[in-house]
DNA sequence: ACAACGTACAACTACTTGGTTGTATGTTTT
DNA sequence: AAAACATACAACCAAGTAGTTGTACGTTGT
């Protein structure tokens, strides 16, 4: 796994570890938004809000488009599916040890340290 | 969702977003470490690994039991399973979006503003 | 018994983060 | 033209993070 691999799922998973920008990425998945009507549900100014837009979009789990005045933001489920691949990965590594564990069952002689 | 549910959530994300910290998780769901020899593979202080250890412990994503005077790290799968079905139901609100734009086609003069 | 090993934790530092307010710039509406 | 709206960004602050070194304590090997 390259460098920038790891780089992006830093990203990914620091944009996902907190429940604002989670909420944020929720509403966007599941339609466009402008960044003030996002800001309108939570109880803190909208340059905070605006922030963690900014956080998402870098992460590349959320992209903006400008109409007019309006800056509209969708979130990218691919990148999301990305990250759901990740920890698929993880539990592929899991059920590496169980066949391990199959093998040394079979074969206890050669195992042994 | 419970406010302990995002509880979690935040604390799983947050111990996912470092690189060094997936990589411990890597090993630990593949087998057992020790955390003196997870420590070995990592160019930092024992005590920067050590603490990497507990942050994921306290994520509920490893856990450790003691043998003597090592206390050896697993992995726990059925956590990277919950982060991976949080990110799935993130994947469902997209595929709402598109049910609801199939809506709109079907139904196009009820639903304009 | 003693030295070495493995772990845990406290205290400290440099840096990052999540929030704030204020200011600037462009776009609608009146 | 002026007022209101939507965004972007800078500067600041309190709190948290990732690393360090040092210390303490139980376990293992000689």
């Amino acid at each position: 796994m390259t460098a920038t691999d790891e780089d992006r799922a830093d990203a990914w998973f620091h944009a996902l570890a907190d429940r604002t920008r989670r909420d944020i990425l929720r509403r966007v998945l599941a339609g466009e938004h402008s960044v003030s009507a996002l800001a309108q549900n939570y109880d803190m100014s909208f340059a905070a809000v605006q922030k963690h837009v900014a956080v998402l979009e870098r992460a590349g789990l959320l992209s903006k488009r400008r109409q007019g005045r309006e800056a509209l933001a969708s979130g990218d489920v691919e990148a999301v599916r990305s990250v759901g691949a990740m920890l698929t990965e993880l539990e592929a590594l899991w059920r590496g040890r169980i066949s391990r564990m199959d093998e040394l069952l079979a074969h206890p002689d050669h195992t042994q340290r």
